[in-house]
DNA sequence: CTGAAAGCGCTTACAG
DNA sequence: CTGAAAGCGCTTACAG
């Protein structure tokens, strides 16, 4: 690979000159020394070394992003959004995976240190162990998190609990007395939620706390689909309300097993609309939620940290019901 | 951030020593020393920069991946697997998104050499375009590819023909006479594989080629959902094959909405085996592919042709049908 | 307008 | 066993 070096020799100039023009330096360059240039580079193909810059000018313009595991179509989503914004500002994302295991975080912190990452968006899981924040160190100022956390970063928050009662004010309206709750692991801030958006409405309906009625799983559709088995051999429920789409769909297919039409023998709710659940059988009701665009307004904000400029502290995302079929007998358009 | 200067000041030795312990050089360091420098190492929380390390030893243990789509799960899973074994091996990965757009693929070439990337994985959409190949440069020896590209690049194939050979097969041994086939873009190598097997299947069975059976989708739910519908309509097929599971499950959807029961009055094969589409209602016949192990396979084989070590240009998976309720009626566990 | 020089944080031959 | 020095490829004040 060519330096910048063998341009200046090429185009007979100093290597500071050839810098002045690869970055568009205000520094007045000459015309023609300019065109010299530009030909050299344009001969040799040349590309400035980002380590190099990176080392010098303490910025890298590569942010790592922490999420539990990608092929939850959730995440995948969210990072999908935040990749494109990064583009658009001209930065690399560095992926990481956790499985929610906090010392997978630390290594991955320290990894992106090393890295000399110019910030970190953070997304499921709980971040505000001591030792996970005193491993952030100089990193700390540059951190977004997407979610709720007892440690004050930059964040963007998602109306989990607005969203959760929502869904179940939606089934005690379609009459259910034996409303069903699939919850996600403790770990999963976002999952505990939704489980206080689902107590919440019963408690303001006057329902009975009937914890037999809910159940945590994993967040998968097999977790949905073992756990809903359980709660429709014991408890007999007239409805379930997932704390995602996957259990959901897990939820609806253990239903069927057991001979139940979904929704007359049992209606289900999921949450986050992820983009297949408008075309499961039958099309799933479920409460929106912006993945992509919360995943790019994370990484808005965290450029704009990065560039001191514009503090926001804080971008609200609200949720949305979609009632599709799962839950109601109605024709709608697909979305 | 503290630097290598930083501890050897405070541990009193010379910064080459320091690099000596840190990297646990063979070159013998006295074991008082060694203590010394641990203590301050520890006291900093130093880490050495990976910048600086990359600039000179040429390396810098990140590797690139460069996709259509993060939010297809075919390409998630895919992604998970490389990056379990980045992990094991140390290496990070940036990942990047093309959208199938020959430019982005381009300027993400120029972006992961401008990082100086170690190498790169390739999955999906097409590329020995003579200007792709050309702006690799020197990290043209430094490549995997996933799926069947013209050029010789250390390859994981996937047997995509075989595959769908077996799904048409399937379909043909129960009896179908009119089977559709819903593919995807011609710039997918893969989605041109899967039709050449449905129609090899035909040929062999000696089925008139239909190419009204036959149309091209955008590998989406909602494609396969808009695509089914019309040739329902159109073309009365008795079954569908779709060249993945989510086209699949946009085809399943049509024809419940047109009033056609899956499997009786519609079968439907997808591709892929999706971590859900055992979930989905009914439950779907499709091929399985190991997308996590053919993502781990390829970032196994790029590290190995980073060290120059063990040559392999080839690693081979085979596919498996997996039939399920979709096009046969009888009872099944999940998987 | 242009260039020589310092320095970002490392590793490794070389000398002692 | 330990250290001084060179050098990886850049940017930017400073001098001319």
């Amino acid at each position: 690979m060519a330096t910048i070096r063998d341009v200046a020799r090429k185009a007979n100039v100093s290597i500071a000159t050839v810098s002045r023009v690869v970055n568009n330096n205000p520094h007045k360059v000459n015309q023609a020394t300019r065109k010299k240039v530009l030909e050299a580079i344009r001969g040799f193909d040349y590309r400035p070394n980002a380590l190099a810059k990176g080392l010098l000018m303490k910025k890298t313009m590569t942010i790592g992003i922490i999420i539990p595991d990608i092929s939850n179509p959730y995440y995948a989503e969210i990072v999908r959004g935040v990749q494109d914004m990064a583009d658009q500002y001209g930065y690399a994302i560095l992926l990481l995976n956790t499985d929610r295991n906090q010392d997978r975080i630390i290594r991955h912190i320290y990894f992106l240190r090393e890295k000399s990452a110019d910030g970190i968006i953070f997304s499921g899981g709980i971040i505000h162990g001591e030792k996970v924040l005193s491993s952030l160190k100089e990193l700390i100022e540059r951190v977004v998190v997407i979610g709720r956390h007892k440690v004050d970063f930059p964040a963007v928050i998602i109306d989990n609990v607005g969203g959760a009662m929502k869904a179940t004010q939606h089934l005690i309206e379609l009459n259910h007395k034996r409303i069903g709750f699939i919850g996600g692991p403790d770990k999963s801030t976002t999952a505990k939620e939704r489980v206080s958006g689902y107590k919440n409405a019963l408690i303001q309906r006057g329902y009975p706390m009937n914890s037999e009625l809910t159940r945590k799983g994993d967040l998968t559709a097999r977790s949905g689909y073992l756990l809903a088995k359980e709660l429709i051999q014991k408890e007999k429920p007239t409805a379930i309300f997932a704390a995602n789409d996957l259990m959901a769909f897990g939820a609806i297919s253990a239903a069927k097993e057991s001979g139940l039409r979904v929704p007359e023998d049992l209606a289900v709710v999921g949450f986050d609309n992820i983009l297949f659940s408008s075309y499961y059988v039958p099309p799933l009701t479920t409460v929106e939620i912006p993945m992509y665009h919360v995943g790019a307004a994370a990484m808005e904000m965290l450029v704009n940290l990065i560039a001191k400029k514009n503090a926001e502290k804080l971008r609200w995302f609200d949720t949305r019901l979609l009632v599709r079929d799962s839950t109601a007998k109605r024709k709608l358009g697909k979305e």
